[in-house]
DNA sequence: AGGAATTTGTGCGTATGTATC
DNA sequence: AGATACATACGCACAAATTCC
């Protein structure tokens, strides 16, 4: 086996893939290459790749044809959500939906990473949902320098699909990092003050059995890192 | 693994599937799942599974075909070996399991058949069900010869599987004999003194549409009777 | 129309690492 | 130590569906 420690290959396979997709990187009806040439291009077993185009498919972004091919079929509410299919329900699954709560253009903060040229950037707040339960919140910086006003309602559809339509960056890598500490300890200043729900969540998240976790991305468009994303929430 | 002290997981898969198969629940010429699937809707490992799958290729309840499948065979001479599986539910299938009531050894009754050398036998008295519901009681008689003593314990789910890893003993013939006759009539002394819900079974059955039905079994091991059985329930 | 080629589906053997009893 | 069980991973051979020529 591997044994790195880290999620089994073919859970990293179906994450990358699914990342592919929703970045846009495959049309929409878009046939993958054969199972044999795809594993061998990836560096790994074809049951293992197998394994990884059946989660796919069970996740509605992949129609499997026997004697034919691996088609790629795009489901636009999910395929921003998929971004962040760290969030899953316990057993897998879950339809992922988002509300965006804010956009807003602001300097970034002191304790951000490096993630862009700009000193602003758009601060873009969402509500991750799972069947429509809320199960994290989310922030989200793009960098400035990329567009100059984002209106919310830019952001209906995908994040990933305004991104690649509106400002033409193509995601290329994104880097994950979790954390399991407790969630309070990380909250950002500014966070906890969302009325209502959010705070309610929050504090249910903050006592739940567990607790709660951390999560940060960051992604890069084309080689220049201009997306900065932290996450907490239930994993 | 699963400790408790009881059968390995393999054998309890194949006794399983073996029940399943000869209570008529899969079709002859029936493709199972593929092993993966049936793996994980089992909860269990494909080795397991696998290591059950091959038991019933031995015994000829299964073909597993290379590269298609695996297929269910009906061996008429094989449910006869499984025994007890005339009782059915109308339309067929059912999952029976078995409760074992009591189990004592003492001296022969009188008007039962020849079944071996001894005076005395083991008598194991089973509440038999189908998909939990009770159809039958049944009461089986060991020939006292064959071994010392046996606990209720000892009976954990097959019988059969008893008498051949505790007692060596292999199935060489079955007799049964079907008789429709009306419960009361047969009712052997003493059954209906099992309380509550024995009792009470007893007096719905004989008096449901059609009445009940009683079956007589002998069982031929090695070439010598060493079991006999009577059964009351519907079929 | 029909056979060959392509591609996915499936069983099978093997191997490693972990855990439990 | 050994048996059992699970999860992961690799690779092969054959079956079956589809597509191509």
């Amino acid at each position: 086996m591997e044994s790195t420690g880290a999620l089994p290959k073919y859970i990293q396979l179906s994450e990358m893939l699914i990342r592919r997709i929703a970045a846009g990187q495959f049309a929409d009806g878009a046939r993958l290459p054969p199972e044999r040439d795809m594993a061998s291009g990836l560096g790994t077993s074809v049951g293992t790749l197998r394994k990884a185009l059946a989660d796919l498919e069970a996740k509605g972004l992949l129609e499997r044809i026997h004697g034919s091919g691996n088609y790629v079929r795009h489901r636009p509410e999910v395929s921003s959500l998929y971004a962040f299919f760290r969030i899953e329900k316990v057993g897998g699954g879950g339809l992922p939906t988002a509300d965006v709560l804010s956009v807003d253009r602001m300097t970034k903060p002191a304790d951000a990473p490096e993630f862009g040229p700009s000193a602003e950037g758009h601060r873009i707040r969402r509500l991750r949902r799972l069947d429509g339960e809320v199960v994290a919140l989310e922030e989200i910086w793009l960098d400035g320098d990329q567009v100059g006003t984002i209106g919310i309602n830019d952001l209906s559809e995908s994040l990933y699909h305004f991104y690649r339509t509106r400002l033409g960056l193509m995601i290329v890598r994104v880097e994950d990092r979790v954390s399991v500490a407790p969630v309070p300890a990380w909250t950002p200043a500014g966070f906890q003050l969302h009325a209502g729900q959010i705070a309610g969540y929050i504090e249910r998240l903050s006592q739940a059995p567990g607790g709660g976790a951390v999560e940060f991305s960051r992604t890069w468009f084309d080689g220049a890192k201009a997306e900065y994303v932290s996450r907490m929430g239930k994993i």
